[in-house]
DNA sequence: ATCTAATCTTTCGATGGCTAAAGATTTTAA
DNA sequence: TTAAAATCTTTAGCCATCGAAAGATTAGAT
């Protein structure tokens, strides 16, 4: 048995499972996969703490600056539009526009003309908040992103697209028909 | 002014606050950073997404997944431990722990040497399920990215770990004047 | 030996995020 | 006209996530 003590999970584990002659190009690809993995969970971390720090000093998150923002941009928009704006689903944006509205710095408007349909409008002090508040991702990484060669930028910004893309497109035709008990394969062979 | 109607929100955020003088330059870097918002977002969503159709079809959802198999690769690890190799905070893979645990697949265990520790450990069931286990990320994705050419693999795998480790930096470099000596020790010893 | 500082985990209180179901209204079709 | 279908928002219940503070224990210093 090869030493596999070094190696990240997501190839110890499916090592097991391949057989020689693959092997090695596997080895490549699962490699990578496990990286892009690790890389994901970091900045999905950064984010994250961002976020919170973000909101101890100036009192907003992001998803809560994100959501005044599309109001901002969109004006006098209703719950459905700004949760497909800022993609997320609606009951999220709901409970978020809760804490918005409960600060007083959004306001809900029932339609007139369809009484199912509710609108979010800035106050005047949201409207405030929003002409100064930060960006969603912190300046200095803007700034250092800023100092980045163009073709690194361009690089970074497509390799982001692709990704979104096959993961979206991976989303899109997953076959859910997994369950713990019984599954047998990963990632070789997975046909949908 | 410049009409923006058209312009996603970082970009009109961010022209207020220029002057003209350094606008065309600084409206490509703009323009990139907010498409790797935009990027991000849904690269976020999108392993959300799969991470709740994960725990539909193999009640496990991608976090737990992913901690059962750091304990699995690391034998029998303190909580801090799989933390760190996870890339949560500990107060996270408590609660997540919670769960596993409730669920027989992982066994708590207070260190006899230091009793503040707490080692984890799979149970037989957890093992089983470790062994059998879907991949953290789509199969259907790590397929896609399987029949991506080498370079751009390659060239995926280093945006994402430039991006990650831009920050990072900017989350250290943004750290408030409040403690200094306190926030960086997420990222810069990472390896464990 | 004891008091203090460091280390490790858990608890607490928030936020964000989702799906599914419930409520409310409007539109469509019989 | 009226019942069923479609559309839109909210509610309910769940999990992930964090920082801060509380608890417990060990290590260090006097």
């Amino acid at each position: 048995m090869v030493s596999l003590e070094d190696e990240p999970f997501v190839m110890r584990y499916n090592l097991a499972l391949m057989g020689d002659s693959t092997q090695l190009v596997k080895d490549q690809t699962m490699k990578r996969v496990d990286e892009v993995l690790v890389s994901l969970r970091r900045i999905i971390r950064a984010t994250d703490i961002h976020s919170k720090k973000l909101s101890k000093h100036s009192g907003l998150t992001s998803p809560q600056l994100l959501i005044l923002m599309a109001i901002d941009k969109l004006g006098d928009v209703t719950i459905g539009t700004v949760a497909k704006d800022v993609n997320l689903s609606q009951a999220t944006v709901t409970t978020i526009l809760d804490r918005l509205e409960k600060r007083g710095l959004v306001q809900r408007v029932r339609s007139e003309v369809d009484r199912r349909r509710v609108h979010a409008k800035l106050t005047d002090e949201g409207q405030k908040i929003v002409e100064d508040a930060p960006s969603p991702l912190q300046e200095s990484f803007v700034e250092k992103f800023d100092t980045l060669p163009e073709w690194e930028q361009t690089m970074i910004l497509s390799s982001l697209q692709k990704l979104a893309e096959l993961m979206q497109a991976s989303d899109i035709d997953a076959a859910p028909v997994l369950h713990v008990g019984d599954v047998t394969h990963h990632y070789t062979n997975s046909q949908n």
